[in-house]
DNA sequence: CATCTCCGTTACTATTATAGTACCCTTATT
DNA sequence: AATAAGGGTACTATAATAGTAACGGAGATG
């Protein structure tokens, strides 16, 4: 929950909207009281909200046991907030464009606080991956997460760093925050970052940052995916590390267009 | 714009959503005074909701041009709206299924005030049509819009009538009242509605209704297309109507479980 | 080059909405 | 029947918003 002191910050507004972001693929019902225990929002305020966006059609009440959904507003909603999205409508060509070239899996993602959003993602037709989540949050174990860590400023990687935690997702993630300063280090000249089999077995990924060429600041990241088995890694950063960089050029030439 | 006097209604919330609405595919970007004009709201509430939302991350400003438009959170909110509508989710595999099964693109929409929201579409793979809208209004000229009028109260039906501009959309569109109702007279006593090349030219779609078997309003419709060179109206009535009412009424059985 | 105009932003209060407590009602539980 | 829990309502002090006014910068216009 922000604490805005500014005088021009709405908190019903963003009492509002986080009453919305409470639902989502994994939580479809959720009861009043549920409502007011999670955001910490009194009972009669909740209430209130809720309320509204019932009469505006972006909730929906089961009249029987008073459990509340989506209504069919916050389905266009978001139906216009993903086709509206301005990066992602830049990105997807780039991304397919590449990804038909050169038969490769391609992912991307945006920097946004501490954690990347999902951006665009384009399977070579064999690979397919289960569900995978909009935010992630292992950057540790991801070249998209590297590449974005490695070209951090030093604060603001520290900073990062004290909230991330190393979980260990296969035997050759990293899990040792010194391990994982050398592994950025190295990404860093390099100028992409590599995960080895560190998020996913039998996966190799390489990635780059994103960045607005104005500000300098680091945006997203850019990956490729292949199976280990199909291509060592030597192999990958013979033919491909060329591909990613020039397209990870073309992305930061839209988001920078774009962010102006 | 609603005009609740309900005291258990934020007006600020109202707002809140309609500028986040005011931004979707045909407009990535918009200025504080132009949102100002199009919803009615004073500058500096505007200004002051425009900042809230920037603040949440929900929108994004450009420093040089001040132009505001969507940011990340409101593409991470899109993604959670999309995949947590239990409705579709609900109604997906159902389609899917029938799709497989006997070969046929099939549509599907709610009822949501007077215009139908496009729920789930599933194309024969042959088949590809542009872009098309989200919500729908031309529902005279619709399988989906004439299967939902046919089965509407007296009252709410005329009501719709008033605000439904009969477009022509091709040679073959109802354009006059009178047919209308003529038309939906017969949709109701056959059970589905038929599109005979008035929306698309060569496009044939039967519809029929979804409905709450509760509360037995009707919530939306379902459709099935196909190209009318290679299959004659005839041959469809034949063959299909069949398959598309088993459809409905399991999807309305969804509907039923889901909204109680 | 001066002026005008438009737009975004800030300052300031009267007015209005919200927060929070208390209480009631319905439903489920024992 | 008693109890508990959740939803919904009433009420008022308190806090937020609406709306007017006014400022400053950028771009347009003469």
């Amino acid at each position: 929950m922000h604490s805005e002191n500014d005088k021009y910050f709405s908190k019903t507004i963003e009492k509002g909207l986080l009453i919305l972001s409470l639902f989502d693929r994994d939580h479809s019902k959720r009861s009043l009281s549920e409502i007011s225990q999670i955001t910490g929002i009194n009972k009669t305020s909740v209430f209130r909200f809720v309320n509204t966006l019932i009469e505006l059609g972006y909730l929906r009440k089961n009249s029987s046991n008073r459990l509340i959904r989506l209504g069919p507003k916050s389905f266009v909603l978001g139906q216009n907030f993903f086709h509206g999205y301005d990066l992602l409508q830049g990105v997807k060509p780039i991304i397919d464009k590449t990804s038909i070239q050169h038969n490769v899996s391609i992912d991307s993602a945006l920097l946004f606080g501490r954690s990347l959003i999902s951006l665009y993602r384009r399977e070579h037709p064999s690979l397919i991956y289960s569900r995978l989540p909009i935010l992630m949050d292992d950057l540790h174990a991801r070249a998209l997460g590297k590449a974005v860590l490695a070209n951090l400023e030093s604060e603001e990687l520290t900073e990062i760093l004290k909230s991330l935690r190393l979980t260990k997702l296969t035997p050759k993630t990293i899990t040792k925050k010194k391990d994982l300063l050398n592994d950025l280090k190295a990404t860093r000249s390099r100028g992409y970052s590599v995960n080895n089999e560190e998020y996913f077995p039998g996966m190799i990924f390489i990635g780059a940052p994103l960045s607005n060429y104005n500000t300098k600041v680091v945006a997203g990241a850019v990956s490729l995916g292949f199976r280990a088995a199909e291509f060592p890694l030597s192999i990958i950063e013979r033919n491909y590390t060329g591909i990613l960089t020039k397209m990870a050029s073309e992305l930061s030439a839209i988001i920078t267009s774009l962010d102006a």
